[in-house]
DNA sequence: CAGGATCCTTACGGATACTG
DNA sequence: CAGTATCCGTAAGGATCCTG
């Protein structure tokens, strides 16, 4: 089974990572972890995010088919984003990365988080994955 | 429990990429998740990284208490970096980023995967993390 | 409402040359 | 051997303005 993949000659840790690489894309991630949402609804739960980088990454993530978009023939326009089986699937991937990211937060001093990840303004309110575990 | 973390107002899961972002980190994290290795080894191993971005990667990893930098006081200079306890920490997170990679590089189109992860030279050997599980 | 298109700045990262 | 220092091109990403 190991060898199906060997061709490719590439190390799936960093494909991974690939996939889910800049902030934003985690961030977006999440939030369609909680069901389907609309643009508008993720450029304010993605908080910070610029338009660019929102429909950038939206695009990115459908290309890499994690997303899937629908658009509703309405006017005003309405768009709705959603993970697809395959976006469905990297929740356990969240779920270690979260998981290892609570404890290195609680074990790390806290001046030097702030500094590392450059939070000078609180209250961006970077939730966590919705869990899941109970359902 | 969760909100020991609250005030930092962060997401784990950002945390975490953050610290294995440039998929430089990975490779080394996979490097030295086989143990021990020095400076000229880790070139090596991680073929295509430039000495630059190689000793760049790891004083932040080191900055980021992953990593561990011995120095034996010979000549020629003798320099090993091994995982701290923190970053030995992040076997589970690097077992489910390559299971999910794995996966996924199973399910894609070979041409996407090709462009996607710009493979065109073949033999760059980007090897798995070495297996624990029968450990 | 959900974007497209531009401009512009910065910082990432490669190549090269040098050192204790 | 294990780095440091410098130059430099590219591209990521923010800000702004416009549109079906």
């Amino acid at each position: 089974m190991a060898e199906d993949i060997s061709r490719f000659d590439i190390c799936p840790c960093a494909v991974t990572i690939s996939l889910l690489d800049s902030k934003w894309k985690i961030l977006i991630l999440r939030e369609l972890l909680q069901g389907p949402k609309r643009y508008g609804e993720l450029k304010k739960g993605v908080v910070g995010v610029s338009q660019k980088m929102l429909t950038q990454s939206l695009k990115e993530m459908q290309a890499d088919q994690l997303v899937d978009r629908k658009v509703y023939p309405e006017v005003p326009p309405h768009v709705e984003y959603s993970l697809s089986s395959l976006g469905q699937s990297l929740y356990p991937v969240a779920e270690a990365l979260e998981n290892w990211g609570i404890a290195f937060i609680k074990n790390s001093d806290p001046d030097y988080l702030a500094k590392r990840f450059n939070i000078h303004e609180p209250g961006k309110h970077w939730l966590r994955i919705p869990d899941r575990s109970k359902e």
